[in-house]
DNA sequence: CCATCAAGTGGACACAACGTCCACTTAGCC
DNA sequence: GGCTAAGTGGACGTTGTGTCCACTTGATGG
């Protein structure tokens, strides 16, 4: 138990200070085939039908070394997604207008957003749907940030709150793959997610009419 | 096969016409058993965890003889929710305005439209995540028929199909659930939701600006 | 009232996916 | 090169699905 601790800093060998026991080469380069081989299986086929053993299988690795890392599909999916949803985040908080801060009118931040959304579903909607399926969708991080953000749009509204949960719920992954399944474009569905953000956001109807 | 016709209508006494061969007396009575046991089931609890196995043992039936009427949860759950969407159906059809027709203005006829499926929903949520959880929604032919009145009431806009599963969107189960689970009151659903249809449908935006 | 038989019943069965467990292997360090 | 904890993988028990089929029963005509 008190076997090996750092000479210098009596903590054990194994934790160094900045964080976890360093990954062995092995369980890194399984790591990789992992996402490697899930990242594809979403997006061969539908990514609610994709089971663990599919994925154990595509990485050649045993099942119990997958459910190390991964106790469900949704955690990978979310791991291949969250660069992507970091990158937008990094956007919405420090990039340039209509995007980013230092716009003053909220409907053409929220109309930016949509279609940023929109390139992002685009891209990763077998990823969104591995992850966020159904409810689940609002037990993740990144929603929550989604939610903020729109709130914050919407806060000269009557009813942030409760105008946040309905402005997100037309960027949810079946939605949007509903829409493109039905032939509808990206830029289709981003110039009626506009039509929206403006109708809702526009024009000057403050909190409480004077 | 010519076996037995009725007396007096000449018709074969299985068929008698009207419909499919009669179902016999303990069939409807359990029927109704089953329907009263997954009613009280999906009400209990979260509907996406009730099993048929549960519903068979609630109804006192065997497995075999749910999957006989019902091929799964979802079937269970329509049945259950079927008169209930017609009723709303028929109000739409030929009811008052400004939920039924007759009435101008498309941005009122769709906030009436979100206030009725707000009082639908909070009636029948734990039914409606039954039968529509996640994709399933659009597999439904209520969806289709909410899909048709809401892009008709958008028509004059500019890209209607691409607008009406937009506006339909916050209507998911799975959003109403979560916003009440915020809680969030009905009335302040159905005041943002108004926000939304008189944001989007209302002022004069025709479909090709003179 | 009884005989008939198709509709109806229910439990056994085969299957798929889940998640856990643990004996074995191996990378990294001394 | 030996040690040890991290890592591995497949066997296992569990749960839910959907099908199948031998048996039961309600309705009907005689």
């Amino acid at each position: 138990m008190t076997k090996r601790t750092d000479l210098l800093t009596g903590l054990p060998v194994t934790a160094d200070g900045t964080g976890p026991p360093r990954e062995r080469a092995d369980a890194a380069r399984n790591r990789a085939r992992v996402l490697a081989a899930a990242e594809e299986l979403f997006a061969a086929g539908d990514p609610a039908e994709v089971t663990m053993e599919d994925i154990a299988k595509a990485a050649g690795i045993g099942r119990g070394t997958l459910y190390r890392r991964y106790p469900d599909r949704a955690s990978i999916a979310r791991a291949l997604l969250d660069e992507h949803e970091r990158a937008l985040q990094h956007e919405i908080l420090r990039g340039a207008p209509p995007l980013g801060p230092d716009e003053s009118d909220p409907a053409e931040r929220l109309a930016a957003f949509y279609a940023a959304m929109v390139d992002l579903l685009e891209r990763h909607v077998h990823l969104l749907l591995g992850a966020e399926t159904g409810s689940a969708r609002y037990r993740t991080g990144a929603y929550g940030f989604w939610f903020t953000h729109v709130r914050v749009l919407a806060a000269d509204r009557p009813d942030p709150e409760a105008l946040a949960d309905t402005l997100l719920a037309p960027l949810a992954p079946e939605v949007y793959r509903r829409q493109r399944e039905q032939g509808i474009s990206p830029d289709r569905i981003k110039n009626g997610l506009t039509a929206l953000a403006r109708g809702v956001l526009a024009g000057d109807r403050p909190k409480s009419p004077e």
